[in-house]
DNA sequence: TAACCGTGGCT
DNA sequence: TAGCCAAGGTT
């Protein structure tokens, strides 16, 4: 493999192919040497952190449009982004966007730092996503490395150690690539032929621009690249979830700042635990004193666990709780608010 | 270092 | 169906 040539085969091929994406503006989707804003670069990195572009696109208009600069962001209160963050999931991204974007207002004139060293020390800006604004807002040669690129690099040199260990052999290898010549288009690109042609499960090779430099094509079984360290099985947990309404208003409690769901708005709920809820033990954790019924149950995924949540409603007063219409439940992590269109929806 | 941290679409 | 997977970071 001639790696100047594999360079030139792929930006050729972003240059025909780069998917048009919400952040990148102006002529030909942001390329061809147009300088991006590099609050909408930051804003959409962190957005894409493990999460998909269909479910990102839709948070990164409405982000933008209610906070047009970073300094509008970090001018904005606490609640109001959480709640704007809700059903995007790793709540702890939303906790440090609003901690970066007052560190950028406050500590840097409201002007991002424009190097990858001056980047990674804000919140929430790790190894990937430092060098990610670096290259692509502030066209500087780093070495970006995300999901995508580890797939792509692992199948183009057909690296056998397994994943996650590979990360250190994989990065060295992405190294090898990185010219000083449009650094954030050959980042995009790296990205993009991993979205749409070096996918995980089907690759689409005979549309690779380098499949002719790709050692795992050669071995005539691509797609089980990278090779992987099989996973640990995700634990099963139990709990209740306490639907508490005064007319048109919902119990709601602020999560603590910390941890699972951290500061955002939740449901009461019990403590999650491997072992169900009796009827009885459900009712005697609630949240206040009143005719609690059971009406009905609700199964959720988290990263490392899955949740089963019985429900059960009741009108009523409570002490500490946060009242909320109910048209307001959208603020509500995904879990909660799965769980409170249910309780709601089953008056039996 | 390894565990923790969401969600929804796809196969 | 149930696991796999997505532009990872923090502790």
């Amino acid at each position: 493999m001639n790696p100047e040539v594999l360079r030139a085969r792929l930006l050729a091929w972003y240059d025909d192919q780069a998917r048009d994406l919400a952040w990148r503006v102006g002529p030909a989707g942001g390329r061809a040497g147009v300088r991006q804003d590099p609050y909408r670069v930051w804003l959409s990195e962190v957005m894409l952190q493990q999460t998909t572009v269909p479910h990102a696109t839709p948070y990164f208009l409405k982000f933008t449009a209610r906070w047009p600069t970073v300094t509008a962001l970090a001018a904005e209160q606490d609640g109001e982004v959480m709640a704007a963050w809700a059903g995007l999931g790793y709540y702890a991204r939303a906790r440090n966007l609003l901690a970066c974007a007052r560190a950028v207002a406050n500590d840097h004139g409201g002007v991002f730092p424009d190097t990858e060293e001056g980047l990674r020390g804000l919140p929430g800006l790790g190894p990937y996503t430092a060098a990610a604004v670096a290259a692509i807002a502030f066209d500087r040669p780093t070495n970006v490395v995300d999901g995508n690129v580890e797939r792509v690099i692992s199948r183009l040199f057909a690296v056998e150690a397994p994943l996650p260990d590979a990360k250190p052999e994989l990065k060295r290898l992405a190294e090898t690539l990185v010219r000083d010549e449009r650094p954030g288009d050959w980042a995009q690109a790296l990205m993009d032929l991993g979205a749409t042609i070096c996918k995980p499960k089907s690759p689409l090779c005979g549309r690779c621009p380098v499949a002719l430099d790709c050692a795992a094509l050669a071995t005539g079984a691509p797609e089980t690249y990278p090779r992987k360290t099989a996973k640990a099985v995700r634990p099963h947990r139990n709990g209740v979830a306490y639907v508490l309404t005064r007319g048109d208003l919902v119990a709601l409690v602020r999560r603590p700042p910390k941890g699972l769901l951290g500061g955002m708005l939740a449901l009461p709920t019990s403590d999650w635990r491997a072992d169900p809820f009796g009827d009885e033990e459900a009712r005697a954790s609630a949240p206040a004193h009143a005719a609690w019924r059971h009406v009905g149950e609700v199964e959720h995924g988290f990263t490392h666990f899955t949740l089963a949540l019985k429900l059960l409603r009741a009108e009523g007063d409570a002490e500490g709780v946060i009242w909320s219409p109910r048209r307001d439940l959208d603020g509500l992590p995904s879990v909660f608010l799965k769980a409170a269109r249910a309780a709601l929806n089953n008056l039996l």
